[in-house]
DNA sequence: GTCCCTATACTCGGATAGCAAGTGTCCGAGTATAGGCGG
DNA sequence: CCGCCTATACTCGGACACTTGCTATCCGAGTATAGGGAC
């Protein structure tokens, strides 16, 4: 029950791919160097996140990463389910129907009470991140932001960020 | 953000036991046969649970495992964690005190909101998990047993259950 | 017949291999740019 | 001076090793029991 680390890297990313301009990108070696993480493993996320539909890369030099949608139309779950998998954390396999006292499959009509509840859980995680849109978080982030800092990403981004 | 097949497995064994009668117990080996799977590798999941004071231990021939408290006083969060850990499934490395807009400690007084959110979609999850007793799933399963399944499970019990 | 002792067999407990998935890295395909050349 | 062409260098994309943690297993320590013997 814990997830990769990945999803951290590419849930700040997107924060970073949130900030920048309309139409502007950000190549994966500048995302890379921005949280000093490995580039080469991170363009494997970007890559599924891609697939999933949510960020669009361009190739070529001035080519990057942006977000492929508005920030308020992707939820945490999106990039969460796009790393991760939208797999349930719980797997059922049914264990129940198996042993001494296994009978005729129309015995289990019900569904796994287990199964059940433990789906019940997952439910109310997926809703708590699907409710938090991407620029609620990059908002909150904004508004916590030291003067210091965000003077260095603001010189940063005009030396990174390319139209 | 997958947990382990183990989970499902201390799961049904913990309905298990919470159908036994007060005092009795029931060996890992018996438990494992019930389900169908290694009695071996159940055992180390046992053993978890009897270390988070979940489950209790009775050593010697005539002896077994049950619970250790009340079924209503076990909750299916107390199981997953007593399993899987009880670390949040999400891990905030900190990244964003890395790179090249790295500051000093005091600039990130406000904790990070990425890690906020995560965690808070996990407190729901936890939320729900602990709402659910032990003796609720039971009462469920009860509830959806067939005959024929009810029969069988009644026949195992007096072969198995050791008062 | 009763009590005690001993050997037994069964239980749980911890330490030890195997495997899958996440982690990390590399090289190749594709493309917009920048410079040079010709008109 | 302007437009076109070519070489370049940068980008992303997919295929290949490595490490961590879950999965699975085995052997050893401890204990209540069952049987036998002595009183």
């Amino acid at each position: 029950m814990k997830m990769g680390e990945s999803v951290e890297w590419t849930l700040h990313c997107a924060t970073v791919l949130a900030a920048l301009p309309d139409g502007a990108v950000l190549p994966a070696s500048a995302l890379a160097e921005f949280h000093d993480i490995s580039e080469s493993y991170l363009l494997k996320q970007l890559r599924a996140m891609t697939a999933a539909g949510l960020f669009a890369s361009i190739p070529g030099p001035k080519g990057g990463y942006r977000l492929a949608r508005q920030p308020e139309a992707i939820s945490l779950l999106d990039i969460v389910l796009a790393v991760e998998g939208d797999e349930p954390a719980f797997r059922c396999s049914e264990i129940r129907k198996c042993g001494p006292t296994a009978s005729s499959p129309s015995a289990y009509s019900a569904t796994c009470a287990i199964h059940a509840a433990m789906w019940n859980a997952e439910r109310s995680w997926r809703a708590s991140l699907a409710s938090t849109s991407l620029s609620e978080i990059t908002r909150r982030i904004g508004r916590s932001l030291s003067a210091e800092v965000r003077a260095k990403a603001q010189v940063w981004f005009t030396a990174n960020v390319r139209a």
